[in-house]
DNA sequence: TTGTATGCGTTATCAC
DNA sequence: GTGATAACGCATACAA
């Protein structure tokens, strides 16, 4: 059996309120008597238990997070930098991954739901475009944050990377580099951060003069299997492009490794733009240049900013959509010296 | 207000016991009553307390998992595997990070105990030498799981890989590729898996018939700061080593970049192993030689094993050390062909 | 500064 | 099959 409150009071000839407020550091109770309940707490090894707290209190101190998959270093840096806030502010993590599966998003979220969090932080599933699980929680008033893969359609904060920009100077640099014919390996377009990379492409192409050429822009799920399949395809063009911006470094990698089979040169014949900066992209070679998402950073930000309104229920929230800067990693992929 | 099983009892004359029972689809509720039950629910958007349940019935179908760094390739992959297992059989997942900290390591445990978690599943930290923190759930009877940096003082399930017999592997594929004068940079011998690693190169060296040469063994914290370390110190020797096995990728890598920069050829003048088969290993120049641990599959096991647990606290159990398979997974960086 | 009484939402034990 | 009641451990409003 596990000590209990009574127990600390009946063994001090104390009431259980006593004990409680004593542990609770309410200071109301006397110096003397805190202590030596504490004290005696400590001997009697009693451990709160918090489930019974939360259920009287209706608040866990605990954060739903959920992403897309948790082994993608972008998303574990998230989480990471989540943790450490919550850890610092005696909150506790609870994670799940929806596989960009919206049925397991769905029941994860109502189960998150259910354990009763007291927020919820979440980068949405590829398919997910029915937001009713998440109107849930902004309905009971939970806070609830987005980044990265955020939506429009539901108010709260927003944590994000400003894709349109980054997608224009990545794209950019490499005209600056003295390219002439720049592809886009790009993502889904129905998933807001690939349109966003990909307009900022077309935006840098217009703006230096150059045709937007159909046959330079190849859209999948930038898996490994799928980069290697538009490298394919973009190399059987009459006209051959001399650069590439891939919306992910899975596909640039994809691409560097096509090229090197086909005795291509990077970058000396094509020049090579990534994103997220994986862990690999630095030390492939050559090393690949890339757009820099300071997911630690935003993982942090998320935590404050929900943190912050799980203690502020009450006063009225201002939803802003905070967006975190990047950087562009040149390395050799993209530059001839 | 959140609706409860009163309303919903008052709303169809019913008592609360009665629509528990049916929600729970207790067998002893007529279907007709079970079906307008859980109909009426629905309709009201009544969505369980768990809190309350688990406060009820002390089980709180939550996993606590403990890993030194989340944002690591092979913890998070381990914690992907969990994941997908206990959400299949209704658990939930909470994960916290140690830093390898042990202060940290100790109050997160805590923390999970006072949480009531069914099980705990962890990694030991860097530091972790007492493990009173660890006999709380093991005196408590409150399953407990450990894999990777295991301990031998508690008596648990324990999921490894045969570190000796890795390092035996490895260091006997360098001798056989022509290795005369193999090093080795490993970790700190504190740590079980970083002696065994040593020990098994130590026996391939010898049963090969060479000498054990202090002047070719490191033993550091395998940070990629480290691994250059070593190698600067390995290759100040009057003789060369002509093969090194490190005991993680992180260094192995090093090492390349530093031979590199000292036109010191790998293969072709030393011969590279590493360990975990990191992702960035296999796209690197040379693609590293490493040992294969099945992470993903380490996290379902352990998943597996603490449900079970969980689900049959009663009946005593026998505890496993299971040695998950390796690989060998020989690249370039190993072979001269 | 401390004690008394009450209830959070659910499930388990009886009873019918 | 269904209902009444108690209990889980804690925090809090109110009393003293």
């Amino acid at each position: 059996m596990e000590t209990t409150i009574h127990d600390i009071a009946k063994k001090l000839n104390f009431s259980a309120s006593t004990v409680s407020r004593a542990l609770n550091n309410n200071p109301k109770i006397s110096e003397a008597t805190r202590k030596l309940i504490k004290k005696t707490a400590d001997e009697m090894g009693y451990r709160p238990n918090i489930l019974a707290a939360s259920f009287r209190t209706k608040r866990t101190n605990t954060i739903g997070v959920v992403v897309p998959h948790i082994n993608r270093h972008f998303f574990s840096s998230v989480i990471s930098g989540i943790e450490e806030v919550a850890y610092k502010s005696g909150f506790t993590v609870t994670i799940s991954q929806s596989n960009d599966n919206f049925e397991k998003e769905n029941k994860i979220t109502h189960t998150l739901f259910s354990n009763r969090v007291d927020g919820l932080i979440i980068s949405l599933g590829m398919n997910t475009i029915d937001f009713s699980h998440l109107k849930l929680f902004s309905d009971k008033n939970i806070p609830l944050v987005f980044f990265d893969r955020v939506v429009d359609e539901i108010k709260a904060h927003k944590i994000v990377v400003d894709d349109f920009d980054c997608g224009y100077l990545a794209t950019k640099h490499l005209i600056e580099q003295g390219a002439k014919r720049v592809a886009h390996i790009g993502g889904s377009l129905n998933i807001k951060i690939y349109k966003n990379r990909q307009d900022g492409y077309i935006k840098a192409i217009k703006e230096s003069g150059f045709e937007i050429e159909e046959s330079l822009i190849v859209n999948n799920s930038l898996t490994r299997e799928d980069g290697t399949n538009a490298a394919k395809k973009l190399f059987r063009n009459k006209k051959l492009p001399d650069a590439i911006f891939c919306a992910n470094d899975t596909t640039a990698l994809s691409v560097i490794i096509y090229l090197r089979e086909n005795n291509i040169k990077v970058p000396e014949n094509v020049l090579l733009v990534g994103f997220s900066n994986e862990p690999f992209s630095e030390v492939v070679t050559p090393p690949i240049s890339t757009i820099k998402q300071p997911g630690f950073l935003m993982g942090k930000k998320a935590a404050e900013l929900i943190i912050h309104q799980i203690n502020n229920k009450n006063t009225k929230q201002n939803f802003e959509t905070i967006t975190m800067p990047t950087e562009l990693i040149i390395r050799n992929s993209s530059t001839r010296n």
